[in-house]
DNA sequence: TACAACAATGCAACTTTGTTGCAAAATATT
DNA sequence: AATATTTTGCAACAAAGTTGCATTGTTGTA
């Protein structure tokens, strides 16, 4: 677990800190997407809100993580696939909010469809954000 | 103009305000989507912020616009069509953010395709954001 | 392993963003 | 026109995010 954590943190010319490898750690544990506040909850004694800022920020321009967007002002994290790279991510899933219990999933099953835009319109990015019930609170 | 403005605020069973006829014209004139902060910029001396965070909400519930979500912490806004209503959004359309001039559009020409969803998921609203360049922006 | 160079962190102070309660003003209803 | 209802502005607050700088921790090199 150790070992992985900071072979992601070499890989990506990062130098190994408590927090980058507890932050990165929580990633990997937790496997869902991540808000600050959730890090922040579960990290509030170890560091200072202002490095998990800091730490957050840093992971995304390398292609650690990357951004999910939301409706809710409160952006998601999730662990990039191998094939990100710094300024390059390749995160065509789709992603899914649950309404009921928060949880942020990456469906990695379903891939995100092609889309023909207008004239002059250039996709750089495709976000498929989809917001419901998740198999845990379905009842 | 005011006639319609009046008229779409009718419908939906809202008193006609200054500060809600200012903030749906709004809409109207400039045709793309609207942060808080644009409209906060746009009206500060007519309106209190308060105000502002108010008439979305309620303009929300209403089925008068719809949330596009973002990756940045800023919710933007957009009119919905006629099926709107309180309650029940069906805005299942594209949207498109420039990461140049910051604009953001509804495409209306390109609808949202259905995606399957593993057991136990059940989709209720299902959100296609695509960044890049826009049409303006493009060389 | 010790040292210098560099990078990351914590702290403090601050700005921005969003929320709540309540009195005053505006709108709707009769 | 008078009253009931809704909306607004204000104030005070809470939460979220940013910046500069001194201190601490990490890395590479001798």
């Amino acid at each position: 677990m150790e070992a992985k954590i900071t072979a992601i943190l070499r890989k990506h010319q990062l130098s190994i800190t408590e927090a980058r490898k507890k932050i990165l750690s929580l990633f990997w544990e937790t496997g869902n997407a991540l808000a600050h506040g959730d890090i922040e909850q579960k990290s509030s004694e170890d560091f200072d809100r202002v490095t998990i800022y800091r730490t957050l920020q840093t992971f995304v321009e390398k292609g650690i993580i990357h951004t999910i967007p939301t409706s809710d002002n409160s952006v998601r994290y999730a662990l990039c696939k191998d094939e990100c790279a710094a300024g390059h991510h390749h995160d065509d899933h789709v992603h899914f909010i649950c309404d009921d219990c928060g949880t942020t999933y990456c469906i990695d099953e379903v891939s995100v469809p092609k889309v023909k835009l207008p004239k002059g319109f250039r996709a750089v990015q495709t976000d498929l954000v989809i917001s419901g019930t998740c198999n845990k609170c379905e009842q």
